[in-house]
DNA sequence: CTGAAAGCGCTTACAG
DNA sequence: CTGAAAGCGCTTACAG
């Protein structure tokens, strides 16, 4: 197809076309002001010959390197793997690709493996999970060599850089409203780490949702726990060894919710007979237990889709102070209604 | 830092050093014939500036990406999460970086998307996950644009393309085994799908450990099954509802053997007091159940950090014809033992 | 051991 | 509506 074999470049274009590579440029930039038959006869020869502009040589040219850097540090497998889904078929469409590179949080090199990437590829932008959407040293390096950044899920937002999340405390709300609808009054909650904000929101829709139907919020009815399956296990072992046990548990995450499932197995109490419980996050495992959890589903795809419009399309910065407008999103959750909820 | 503000570049580099551009490239391209003195004088001066090679020149000018192309049509979450942290592991020790697309195995533009990735980014090899890595349109699509591919964990191997996998008729031998020697006699399978070759590799050891042992092999013992958790749960009912059931069940996978766990719960048979449950794959969720599932784990992300090197160090091309060599790795697999099976 | 020149394949001003 | 020129920042031959 080429002059010399190889693949097709613009030139080769742009010649069986009889225009000049500028021309070429400009359909394929989709820019304005190109005869529409002058389109149509580029767009056939590049049809034709297959053509794709080389990245490099547009990234070398244009200052744009049409890449989306995605940074993780395995928060769980589900979650980059939701986020991946989501970045990478909305990059597609875009005409964008994603470049992941998973770094540990506490890495001594952190700053370095940053600038290589950065530096070396130049991303048009870089999306950020938790924890590294939090790591203080992550976002000034990313912000000293002038790289936008999408953060998803952090533990707080920050002025000035966007951010999408959903909103804990409604869910958790809504899921408590569930079990109150049920007919439980004797609710207990299974708390998150005090040091991940997601807990105390969780929490307070928790509390919001019984306050709202009048009913007492009993402290010994609210067991600490660290999102772990083993925290979730001996939590519910606490609970469940009162004299006036709960008749519903919602853990604030799924794996303590699995933990809770376990208990319940070992102490003879069958759910969702006996005690209703729910859980957070639909995790893969979530669906795969007997009984398959109640739970509330994060809408991550969505969010690593929102995340990626938000670097590609920019967001609106010409706000008045204080008004975050655009920047922060929050996208809707979506309860999922399983086995292990029941009228109690 | 640079002439023009931006970032610095070569130019700026060779300037401070004293020394052309040439040597600069050579001293960060590790070439030999570069006087110590020369090499150290370069080096300090990309350290005082930060300097850091524009991938994007490198690769126009030189032809080479330094990108490696993951391809996958989620399997599962987990399965490619760990091949994307070995993966991304492996690309930062070399200096390459990871490009992930999820495409769908039976997307009808299949071939476009391909072309529109490999085209653009010319990523300098490609790493193939099931099920894509046995679609003969994804392998001739790379095959004629000329894209190294690694395929991981194929059905079957291809003469000619490299592959990276594990001995799942060796594994399942050894989980087998581990029944055995627990005292186990009366041992169930529940199969795979069969058009899978895993199904098989993994029937074929649970019968090899079992005629080595001189086990009769009863075909009423070995059940039908498809990788889902429902399947599990309905082969495990026919097979604990026999007069003589049996006192240990081999799933050939993880959700599988979730869908034992939740059929002898049903059934009020305590495992493993009273049935033992194997599985296969050492998914995330076979940790988080009670008893924790005894598997066996692929060593996923082992397989993608060989994929990349086969990639970036190239295999041996010079071998005897019918002699594929370290074409075809088989990497060692891992016994997981934990609650579920037990002395029976 | 070191360097000057050409060129990779595009896009950006700048003209017309 | 279209094009000729310059240049992005490197590496590849080719010299010396």
């Amino acid at each position: 197809m080429s002059a010399r074999g190889g693949s097709p470049t613009i030139v080769d274009v742009a010649r069986e076309a009889g225009v000049s590579i500028k021309t070429v440029s400009r359909v394929l930039n989709h820019e304005p002001g190109v005869h529409e038959s002058t389109r149509d006869a580029v767009l056939k020869v590049v049809e034709a010959l297959r053509y794709r502009p080389k990245q490099s040589a547009r990234s070398l040219a244009g200052g744009r390197s049409f890449l989306i850097g995605l940074l993780y540090y395995d928060p769980s497998a589900a979650f980059v793997g939701s986020v991946q889904q989501g970045a990478t078929v909305r990059c597609r469409e875009l005409g964008y690709h994603l470049v992941v590179e998973s770094l540990h949080n506490d890495a001594p090199d952190l700053r370095q493996q940053i600038d290589r990437m950065v530096l070396a590829l130049r991303p048009d932008g870089m999306i950020l999970t938790p924890p590294l959407c939090d790591n203080p040293e992550v976002l000034a390096a990313l912000r000293e060599n002038g790289t936008p950044c999408v953060l998803m899920s952090p533990e707080r937002d920050i002025v000035g850089v966007p951010s999408v999340r959903m909103d804990d405390v409604h869910a958790a709300e809504e899921i408590t409203n569930l079990l109150i609808s049920l007919g439980h009054r004797r609710i207990a909650l299974i708390k998150g780490p005090p040091d991940q904000s997601a807990s105390a929101a969780r929490q307070q829709g928790f509390v919001n949702a019984l306050q709202a139907h009048d009913i007492a919020v009993d402290p010994e009815l609210m067991q600490p726990g660290s999102f772990t399956f083993d925290s979730g296990r001996d939590a519910a072992h606490q609970l469940l060894s009162r004299r006036q046990r709960p008749t519903a548990v919602f853990a604030s995450n799924d794996d303590m919710a699995l933990g809770v499932l376990a208990a319940a197995q070992r102490l003879g109490l069958s759910v969702p007979g006996e005690l209703s419980v729910a859980g957070f996050d639909d995790s893969p495992t979530a669906a795969l237990v007997w009984p398959a959890l109640t739970t509330v589903r994060q809408p991550v795809a969505e969010m690593a889709r929102t995340a990626v419009e938000m670097l590609v399309f920019g967001h609106k910065s010409e706000l008045a102070p204080g008004d975050d407008g655009e920047l922060h999103k929050v996208l809707a959750h979506e309860l999922v209604v399983r086995d292990s909820t029941r009228a109690g």
